[in-house]
DNA sequence: ACTTTAGGTCAGCCATCGTGACCTACCCTG
DNA sequence: CAGGGTAGGTCACGATGGCTGACCTAAAGT
């Protein structure tokens, strides 16, 4: 198996790095994901439903599909937590302007409070280890994180944080 | 760098910015992980696997209670998954030889074959991204990611790669 | 007008992970 | 040696969160 530690290469492809870099995106999301949890279960709501409060906070008016994009989840299953969500009175559905089958989610007040409080925990364990590590870490984490998402959705991610949707609307 | 001046304000710790690396992390993993999936489909195992299989390849000899911190999931969870990678011969409990009760984990050569060939997929892609960015870039990533993990696993994760069961906690 | 397609829903299945209780085997200390 | 603590396993059971398949409605294409 020592196949890789011969080579001259670039130091930060050997083995041992790229299985470091592994164990440590593993820990780091694992850490990261699970730090609201406690919350969610007090509300009686799952991860699926903060990813989906989350992404409707930073895309007002997203529709279903273009979430389900993002998700890489079934309708099916998306459809679940949003009806909770609806009535549950966090988010709301309406019908798209443009097209009327589409329907809008936006966040209710209360989502958005619930979005604000959710992701607290995450956004101050984020600011702390971008804190430590400095700005020119930070760079480098989200190139290397940018080159690890699918090509398909680089462009969202990469130059502009579009705070709402994207092109359609 | 390739600070984009966007951001006229001091630092990186801006909303957008959080948010921005909040989204990179979640789509990195994302795709990250559920490249083996295909293949691990095809064997009827399921990510729980990958993950055992993943750890015990690089402790090898790891006791199951080591594992359980590692991953953070329950006796119960673990233990399912485990008993499936015994009788498929992928795994072997041996006693320990300090402590009897323990059960020391091993992949057979089956086993370490499955672990090659699933890690595999996900060793490309992260050597990928590693090459786009430049080594300085995987520096800062790591750091990052560093300070994202609680406390109790830096260790594990910082200095030595240790290739053999850590010090226990 | 009729078909196709995008967006969405309903019903039901399955894998994973969880809890709580309880068990064996083993280690250690008095 | 007794007794308590620890490592690991097991059983019953439930919740979550994915999935497929069938089906609906509204718009678009021709």
């Amino acid at each position: 198996m020592a196949d890789l530690k011969s080579g001259v290469n670039p130091l930060f492809l050997r083995e041992e790095d790229l299985r470091q870099g592994m164990e440590l995106l593993f820990c780091g999301w694992r850490d990261f994901a699970g730090e609201p949890d406690p919350l969610l279960a007090r509300r009686q709501l799952g991860r699926a439903h903060h990813r989906a409060v989350y992404f409707i906070g930073r895309h007002p008016g997203i529709t279903v599909g273009e979430l389900l994009s993002i998700l890489k989840i079934t309708k099916q299953s998306l459809g679940r937590v949003l009806t909770q969500l609806v009535t549950d009175g966090l988010v709301v559905q309406l019908p798209g302007a443009r097209d009327r089958r589409q329907r809008c989610l936006k966040l209710t007040a209360t989502g958005e409070a619930l979005e604000r409080e959710l992701t607290e925990t995450q956004r101050q364990r984020l600011a702390r280890a971008y804190r430590t590590a400095g700005a020119e870490a930070v760079e480098g984490f989200r190139q290397v994180l940018l080159g690890l998402v699918d090509e398909r959705d680089r462009n969202r991610l990469a130059g502009a944080p579009a705070p709402q949707a994207p092109q359609r609307r």
